[in-house]
DNA sequence: TTGAAAGCGGTACCAG
DNA sequence: CTGGTACCGCTTTCAA
């Protein structure tokens, strides 16, 4: 009932060897005749050793822990699409390799950066993951100047640590395909934050998208993610003097605050305006009309990255990873044009 | 640029003094003069000493971290409205002592439990959180057996250890009589999990605040704090042959499913059917009509809990914790009986 | 007041 | 193949 916690020492007596032959024995390293082994893995067991990872991590040098650092308002995240998935992906990957995931939040950017700082220096964590990537990230340069292994999700292209891509671009055009078929030809966009790189990302799509598609691209009002981002850009677009038919919104969340707001104006959706979204998250698949959207794999992501982080750590190099292309759903918030009401 | 990492000794080195008092002197323990002890302190900063989490971690029997292991599934966490704040929460607390979170996510509740054991196997957290608790929670049992210091989050009265308790009774019962003074008087209910004890909590409160006010229990249908729950919930209840004119629900986001079906049958919330949910989510004040709750403090929760089981560790013992009750928030989703359309 | 030394629980090298 | 031992970086006890 003590804390008589079984060390190597006690293997070794009871085995009658010494600690390294246990040590060895254990991590299936040679220098063990394969009696000796077998003999010491049965006593280990029989006496329920679990090596220490403090006495581990000491010697070893490593800490088997990895670090994830949200750049969120936690009041905020309760909302967010992502998390729960890709933190579920990523244990999928590293719980396997004996990894565990510290996670910490912060509001403010600047404690960010101290955070990992702090992860570093105290040698907590082997390496982290980096989410929500800025424009001009300063997180880059400070892993780089730590030395602190890092993967990175869903940066720009020609990115200078190692990555995990999974690309908007075929949903966004597929989308936009979808749309004209429906006979549109004023297609609006509402943005995400500036700052974000996907957010820049799905942007150019869209924008490219309609240029390759021969048409002009539509009106774009600025947003940021959020449900009421896409409420008050639903209220600037009807209030054109020529208003869209449809309207692209950086994510599902801002796509069904527009859907919200634009019924509350009395404007049929998708008879008068068709509303397509991004993310594929759970609620869009409740609300009325549920969401036409690009679907993607937050789940996946974190399962890659999770994976590339250890290989990183554990051979010192690990080649970028593009996952499969998020796809379009067609969903009820999309409709021919001029359907009325 | 290699692997330079300041050492307690390089500290001593430089000072010419022993490592022993370098570690007095850098811990605030007496036995060094003070002028030795702020030579020591100028020295260490000069030098950039930090140190090693694995160090102390090996020789102070303690991990300096905790564990959090939610019994989810990934996918579904994406909506959650407790994470986000209770995880901040804890964090604000923790930090500061120096101690960061593990977390993890189960589907499954063996897996749970299995992860709490290697958890504590792996002596990898010197303590853990439990959430989520279930009626008769194995995991109860488990880190006793382990001897594994833990928190509980909202448990029920009389529990075996420490906890932290946010009421929901006062909130619930002001809901009840906001409801009886805007003249209903068949109140019905859509529950929670039954297994889960928040929810046999809160339908409790329900029911014993109904009585008190000399009014019969309305129908209870069934739900699990889901949208989707909620809005069969709705269906149901319209479909009795003397609908309740009001429903609380266990959840705003059944609470947000139910309204959004009443809405979908053609049944004006409030005019003809009020509802009340509980949690405070942020979704509940952008749908329309906006959802009347009972507001609760996930991040007051986390900071008290972060508190607790750092206090539990240090001091080996700790007193449970009741912060405020929740309280009613009153939007638009309630209104005067019969106010019709 | 100070310093030497014994752990904490492993890994890994090296001589036998 | 095996066992002894130095070492990882810190805390803590105990002499000096």
């Amino acid at each position: 009932m003590g804390d008589e916690r079984v060390t190597i020492v006690d293997v070794a007596n009871k085995a009658g060897v010494a600690i390294s032959s246990v040590s060895s024995a254990l991590n299936g390293r040679p220098g063990v005749s394969d009696v000796t082994r077998e003999r010491i893995i049965r006593i280990a067991a029989e006496l329920g050793f679990v090596p220490s990872l403090r006495g581990k991590s000491l010697s070893g040098r490593r800490a088997f822990t990895l670090g994830l650092v949200l750049h969120r308002d936690p009041d905020v995240l309760e909302l967010d699409p992502f998390f729960g998935g890709f933190i579920g992906g990523i244990e999928d990957a590293i719980d396997p390799a004996g990894y565990a995931l510290v996670l910490q939040i912060s509001a403010e950017s600047d404690r960010v950066l101290q955070r990992y700082d702090k992860l570093a220096a105290d040698r907590r964590v082997d390496g982290v993951f980096i989410t929500d990537l800025e424009v001009d990230d300063p997180r880059i340069q400070l892993v780089q100047r730590l030395g602190l292994p890092a993967v990175a999700i869903n940066p720009g292209i020609d990115f200078p640590i190692p990555a995990v891509r999974e690309d908007p671009e075929a949903g966004i055009r597929a989308t936009l395909r979808h749309l004209v078929e429906l006979g549109h030809r004023r297609i609006a966009y509402v943005s995400g934050r500036a700052d974000m790189t996907h957010s820049v990302q799905r942007e150019q799509a869209w924008r490219s998208g309609l240029l390759e598609l021969s048409l002009a691209p539509g009106p774009v009002v600025p947003g940021d993610f959020t449900y009421l981002g896409g409420a008050s850009a639903a209220s600037t677009l009807l209030a054109l003097a020529e208003p869209p038919t449809a309207v692209m919104c950086a994510n599902d969340l801002s796509a069904i605050g527009l859907i919200a707001q634009a019924q509350h104006l009395g404007v049929d959706v998708p008879g008068q305006l068709s509303v397509a979204g991004f993310d594929d998250i759970r609620l869009g698949t409740y609300v009325r009309p549920s969401v036409t959207t690009v679907h993607t794999s937050p789940r996946l992501l974190g399962r890659e990255s999770g994976r590339m982080l250890v290989e990183l750590i554990e051979e010192g190099a690990v080649a970028d990873v593009r996952i499969p292309d998020a796809e379009l759903i067609v969903r009820d918030s999309t409709g021919p044009v001029g359907a009325g009401r």
